[in-house]
DNA sequence: ATAAAAAAATTTGTATATAAACTATTTGTA
DNA sequence: TACAAATAGTTTATATACAAATTTTTTTAT
């Protein structure tokens, strides 16, 4: 069986090609593209617990501190203890972040569109398909 | 714009979901997936080149030398010096990786067959098609 | 009310991932 | 030949990724 038969291979393979696409995009503002999407994640929903922002960007909270802690360390977002539950943290963004909103959203919108637009209508509906049928895994 | 509409995104959720169910599987052979993967590409064509196993598995070579390092740490492969070109060196399985290949072999095919079977035919060629177009870029 | 269980986040240890710089060797070219 | 350019692989530095263990706090069950 070939690689290209292996869905995880395949995906992994574009992923990392997709990845280093918005990575030479967003260079020059000193934002990885983990910490891109975390940002674009903030934009839409701010103030956020960082549980959620884990769901949010399905990635695991072990690895979330980490980045935050880098872009906290670079002045983008804060991290604000809550009261109510004094296990629970919120992250906030900061005036650093707020300044750069549009262009990360352009960036981000534009590039989305640019790979979504190699597709037909038709395979972009039967991706969400099989997108959907791939989360559903266990 | 949804995270939904990012390929970039939705491709990385979906490979980091996948590679933890090889992981699963492979965790009790002392292995990870990258370096699972690495061992199948070379059940395909043994005693290759670095640079084209670099190709053939699309990770770069500066990853390579780590996992490689690793694979050869414990005793899977070995690295081979050219004679011809004393730039090159060749990878080798070792007994110890031959001895597992059969069982590797299945887990990668079941896993594969299991994870395509969630896929009409209709959606699997569909699915091949964006692969390739993705697989284009640039 | 209190001990056990659960939850939120971090820490630790190991393994990718990648850009950039580097070493050694080979190839191309004047 | 001599020397610049290219090639193969490694090294360095930094940033994910993730399992397992840990800390702190809250919830649940008795």
């Amino acid at each position: 069986m070939l690689f290209s038969d292996c869905l995880c291979f395949t995906f992994g393979k574009i992923s990392r090609k997709l990845s280093k696409k918005y990575r030479e995009k967003i260079e020059s503002f000193g934002i990885t593209q983990p910490q891109f999407f975390l940002l674009i994640a903030l934009y839409e929903e701010d103030k956020i617990l960082i549980s959620r922002l884990s769901e949010k960007v399905s990635i695991d909270k072990a690895t979330l501190t980490g980045i935050i802690d880098r872009l906290g360390r670079d002045g983008f977002i804060k991290r604000i203890y809550s009261q109510d539950d004094r296990r629970s943290i919120y992250i906030k963004l900061t005036q650093k972040a707020e300044k750069i909103k549009s262009e990360l959203l352009q960036i981000y919108n534009e590039t989305n569109r640019k790979y979504l637009s190699k597709l037909s209508k038709e395979e972009l509906k039967t991706l969400q398909n099989i997108i959907y049928k791939l989360e559903q895994i266990d």
